[in-house]
DNA sequence: GTGGTCTAGACCACC
DNA sequence: GTGGTCTAGACCACG
């Protein structure tokens, strides 16, 4: 499973790692069952603070994605999948809204919108991350 | 000229207000050498308190979009438009790219992101700010 | 008798009025019993609000350099250009010392602020005002 | 690091404590990737409120001088000693020129000038701070 | 613990 | 009237 955590995203570390999580999930690359990595290699592998990775494994038990086998660590639940994937969308939606919000705020009508989108849709093309 | 705090927007007030201003300054709605709302009327408009104003308006003149007119009040500088039509779409960009980069993360693809675009292009098309 | 402000120079503009006043009084270019000009014609001239200028004379009345002729506006007083002379250095060295002890304070000793103030002073050799 | 604020300095003191700061930097008291003192234990030492220090190192981060460093504090960026030096003698020189400029205005030549400079400069030379 | 945001209110400088 | 500075103190986000 790989993460990427950029600085530069506007959430804050553990939201990106907790969504990145989630979206692991839902797209299969993580399955129901399986142990997630412990909150100290997790923390080593992605060079953060280990209370970082901690409450954002905290928030995912929260949403009942994750839960405690003890003794052994963190596992993902058995209807974590429907959850990840139902919130997928949803998540990804609310953040577009903000900035999509802002765009029309700004006076950019829908089609200068869609422009907008395209030119940023062949910026993030190639490597796509950042 | 028209500002609409959103409390939820994740942005700072002070950012957003400056970012507004910016927009309207782009948009043709405050022309260069007008004078902008006084702090104190501005910041009662939106119902904040005037430091706050006051901190969008130092950002502002850091940007060089107002200059300060000793004891008349804040005016919009001559190259105003051009820093803020060059800006408002790379602030708005900055932003889009954020969102559009975790939608690439969470595994969808181009079409797909196009296609989520468009739901909330359709979701805000109507009263589309908040 | 000639009028130079300076919007950059760190002083306000009654003060930059007033100590001009002094300096031209104690260099013999404004002689004790002369009218100066209105507060009026003077805002105009130097393209300033006519209350900055009617500061400054008040600032100068305080200081007894100037005092009102019933009627005619306001005179130089007769011992104004003693006061100017004995003032001008003391002015002058009181900003200086600011700016030097700055410079103390930054880490410079003594001869590299001598050639700093030479650095100045080429600077400003040629079109000394700004 | 030592700082010194001056009530009758004329620069306000978030200014002075930022500019002493840079003159630390490029002095070698405060090393790039150093950790500077909190918002909180600074504002202590110098007796100031909490904001003042913060708008000073908020300032210092819009000069690129400091970065964040999330939730650890912030911490002096790697081309901050460029910057600094840099930015020392025009701080300075900016400072000084408004002095000299003056002085010129008042009608002293530059033989007078350097003179004195040369008596501030002694008065300056054992005490020479405030 | 850290910095950041925001509020409330006082005071000053300037015009 | 204007903006700018500073204080005091609360609350939040982050690690």
């Amino acid at each position: 499973m790989l993460f990427r955590i950029d600085a530069s995203n506007g959430l804050p570390i553990y939201d990106q790692i907790s969504r990145q999580m989630k979206f692991a999930i839902a797209h299969g690359a993580l399955r129901s069952g399986e142990l997630v990595p412990s909150v100290r290699e997790l923390a080593q592998r992605v060079a953060v603070n280990p209370n970082t990775v901690a409450r954002a494994y905290r928030d995912l038990q929260i949403d009942g994605v994750l839960e405690p086998l003890r003794g052994e660590g963190l596992r993902v639940t058995a209807h974590a999948v429907d959850v990840c994937q139902r919130e997928r969308l949803s998540l990804l939606k609310e953040r577009l809204r903000g900035a999509i919000s802002e765009c029309r705020l700004s006076g950019l009508d829908t089609p200068q919108i869609r422009e907008l989108v395209d030119a940023v849709l062949q910026d993030t093309a190639v490597n796509g991350t950042s």
